[in-house]
DNA sequence: CCTACCGATCGGTAGG
DNA sequence: CCTACCGATCGGTAGG
């Protein structure tokens, strides 16, 4: 009785919730365009009409992906976020939680997010980009409190652009290796933004 | 008689390269997938079929627009290269001239290759990494001299990765304004890299 | 969710 | 470089 009945919304649930994540997937290494809906639908052994039961379009598939992409950004984020943290630390965890969102194999939501926004309609964007401020704004909170200590010396909203910046662009160079853990890269981070 | 006559080779003369400047802008505002042969064609005023007269494919395109963003880049690099700059001086004209290259106006190669690698054959990434590889050695001199001076606290090499990491992403962001000129970003640019 | 199919568009080609 | 066309593939749909 514990269990989901028919009636959960969950947004990973079921097929439909198989079709999102195949989808990310495919939509990260072969991007929008590049992987058809037949792919999507072999991806989770469905024919290639199927997903259209789940989706009215390959379009409200994107939108789906990048709504989940948000949906756990914002969760995770705002689970590192606690005001008894001092600036550095607070600024840490974020740059954690950040890079496993970016870099952990299965979060293909965000990537996808960031590389394909233009492929979204200017309606999705529009209605997409409220949740992306508050993305922004956790982190611009974070980045104010190091600028007041004194750890960045550049205007705190340009900060914010060029730190989120470096580590979206990873995306396209981060290979993981055996050897090293997203938490020394974390550190790397941190030690390269902060002057201290 | 000092007009390039029907041996030029230079990779931008005539109809060929109208083609590649009109395939880069498109690739660049589209993707590669979503710039069709008929659109490209029509933007230089030619029938669907007549680009196949100058390239064998639609992916030699492409290795074009990025052999010519490698060209342009490594030309326009090596010529603010000057060995009697002190470190930090070396490091902002780096900068500024890298702005420039992806952010002017009419500047879409390497942009293009930037978020259009993926789309290269592997035969073709292979060749045209060595190129990359030279830019890449330009700028991790300099900011082995910037590490040199104590300027970053970072190892060297991670550091060219979070600084050209995040240049490279203004391109998703970067809205040219009337006020601002690409000077005054680079200047931002060397104050947050910077520990000074 | 499958079957069978649609019109549109794609990259590319032959012949001139 | 144009004309006219090709086979393949695309996103999407009707009917069950």
């Amino acid at each position: 009785m514990l269990k989901a009945t028919k009636e959960s919304k969950g947004p990973d649930d079921g097929r439909r919730g198989d079709i999102v994540r195949a989808a990310a997937r495919l939509f990260r290494d072969k991007g929008y365009d590049g992987a058809s809906m037949r792919a999507i639908a072999n991806a989770v052994g469905m024919q290639c009409g199927s997903p259209f039961y789940h989706f009215a379009s390959k379009q409200d598939i994107l939108v789906a992906v990048v709504e989940e992409g948000l949906r756990q950004g914002l969760e995770k984020t705002r689970a590192v976020i606690s005001p008894s943290l001092i600036a550095r630390e607070q600024f840490l965890a974020l740059v954690k939680v950040h890079l496993s969102i970016i870099l952990e194999e299965g979060n293909d939501f965000i990537p996808v997010m960031l590389y394909n926004w233009r492929c979204l309609d200017d309606m999705h964007q529009r209605r997409l980009i409220a949740t992306k401020d508050e993305y922004d704004a956790i982190w611009q909170d974070a980045i104010n409190a190091l600028a007041k200590d004194g750890l960045i010396q550049s205007e705190p909203k340009f900060a914010r652009l060029m730190i989120l910046g470096s580590m979206n662009f990873m995306v396209t160079w981060y290979k993981q290796r055996p050897g090293d853990s997203l938490e020394t890269l974390a550190d790397k981070v941190v030690q390269f933004c902060l002057c201290s």
